[in-house]
DNA sequence: GTCGCCCATAGGTTGTGACTATGACTCTGA
DNA sequence: TCAGAGTCATAGTCACAACCTATGGGCGAC
């Protein structure tokens, strides 16, 4: 049985003729008789009733037609399905990610990408860590990751931009009311607001404070970014924190540094050529650089 | 795209290679790359991505698995209604009859028909008159006809029985009484409870009656036969009716008569050879025949 | 570094599907 | 009654599609 079989099967059913079906359907007529035959010997049983003047259903054909009619339905939805998808118009992207970006930076684009292509499901899959990402993307539990760009990469890379760390404080903060970037350095003595070991964000901070010469102490450690700016807010002690996770009206205060501390932020995917989907999302980030409070260049 | 390219798209993205996946579907993993890129190439993008060790779905794959699995589901239905089908164990089966044999016939072979098959749907198509049935079943209308025997009939014929006529009175009728058949010229006078002229069984009766020598008059007409059957009870006058309209209780008498008026009834259908469907009925009507109240031999 | 696993390609063979031509049949109209 | 138009089925032919075997190239494992 082949779904060239059904269509013919409709097509006589619906004209009562094999002379007129094969005109529509573009074959010859004996074409079509042969083929019919073909799928009644395989069925078991006729489907036609031939008659002087064309033919008609049997019994057994006009009880097979309606699923007849839903297998052809059936692939006529997929190919609909399959060629918005290979316009990258519809279907399902798994898009991996960190947790402080899925705050930070996605909703932007991603509320573009709704907006355009609104039959093109999303889902977020977020890691902890970037290696868990990459780990995740490598193994295939996401189609495409937006990060940190990773060391070395066998797939697709391409940068976003430069995402900038502030040092976010109490606006009865001592160093609240400084002009321009700060020296990390004057937080040296200070207890900060730190991440919790698992949080990818954790050993970039250590990093940026190792840089600046010291090691920075805390009493109070969370998992996650927004809240780790709410507590520095509070003041529950300086957070370091990129500064596109700070909403407008954030209570805070967001110190720059003057040793600007950056991450490189970058989609990427196992394939070295992007298909369709991936290339309608990641030119949806593209579109919307200008918008994610990033540093485009460094 | 054919079904069995999706089948073997389901089969890929199953067992997550091309080798094993040729194995289950028994033939050469060539011949599964081969076809997969075909199906790829029509559809515009690649489904599976090629890793070293096996294959994996691409987003686009990944979209579009669930309406191939959809595809395949339907084609199986398809495929296992039309097998039940074929053998006569499923599907929709029109039967046309005339007005009398649906109350006084059917309601036996149609129950036996309903046990054993449950699958099997039965729309009934009545007609008036034998004539409207011949032309239903001849424009198709309905697959098989049960009613009186045609004179000349270019399909499948098969007497079911001979159904025989009774004249009903009322209790206290004169001739209520009677012991064994009667003459039917005894109601030559009678005032009787005729058919409307479209009821089929109009010019049967007058014929009946024609035979035995004399016109019957009427006052009353219906085109019911068991309003014909209850309006004789009640004494508007004798209604001939045949034996099987009438059921156990009935609380009129039911007359025998010397000359037996018979008619003879037949399952018929413009085929010549019944399909697995239509055999199905018929057996059911074969195997009936003793419950029918039917005069088996004339 | 070699071996094994996996997918892609090439070349050859088989089989299926389509076409043209024709036949059998029925209904229609002269 | 017979010719013609219309229907579907069959036969013969051809092209292409699908498959198989053999082989190549890439990658990871031991």
């Amino acid at each position: 049985m082949t779904l060239r079989q059904l269509e013919f099967l409709l097509a006589i059913a619906h004209r009562g003729s094999f002379t007129r079906a094969a005109l529509d359907l573009h074959i010859s007529q004996p074409a079509l008789s042969t083929q019919l035959r073909l799928l009644e010997e395989e069925l078991g049983c006729r489907l036609f009733e031939r008659l002087p003047r064309g033919v008609q259903l049997t019994a057994e054909g006009r009880s097979f037609l309606p699923e007849a009619e839903a297998v052809i339905a059936a692939a006529e939805r997929a190919q609909r399905l399959l060629s918005s998808v290979s316009e990258g118009d519809g279907g399902l992207l798994r898009v991996g990610t960190v947790l402080s970006l899925s705050i930070g930076v996605l909703p932007v684009p991603l509320a573009n990408l709704r907006r355009q292509h609104p039959d093109l499901s999303v889902e977020l899959v977020e890691y902890e860590h970037r290696d868990s990402l990459e780990q995740g993307v490598s193994d295939g539990h996401c189609d495409v990751a937006v990060g940190p760009r990773p060391a070395d990469w066998y797939g697709h890379v391409e940068t976003l931009g430069w995402e900038e760390f502030v040092v976010v404080v109490a606006p009865d903060d001592p160093l609240a009311k400084s002009e321009g970037p700060v020296d990390l350095r004057l937080f040296a003595d200070r207890n900060w607001v730190l991440f919790s070991q698992r949080q990818g964000l954790s050993p970039f901070v250590h990093a940026a404070c190792a840089r600046a010469g010291f090691a920075p102490r805390g009493r109070l450690r969370t998992s996650q970014v927004s809240a780790a700016a709410r507590l520095a807010a509070s003041g529950a002690g300086p957070a370091m924190v990129p500064s596109n996770v700070l909403e407008p009206g954030f209570a805070g205060v967001a110190l720059r540094l003057q040793e600007p501390v950056r991450r490189e932020l970058a989609v990427f995917s196992r394939d070295a050529a992007p298909g369709p989907l991936l290339l309608t999302f990641i030119e949806a980030l593209r579109s919307a650089k200008n918008h994610m409070l990033l540093v485009v260049a460094p």
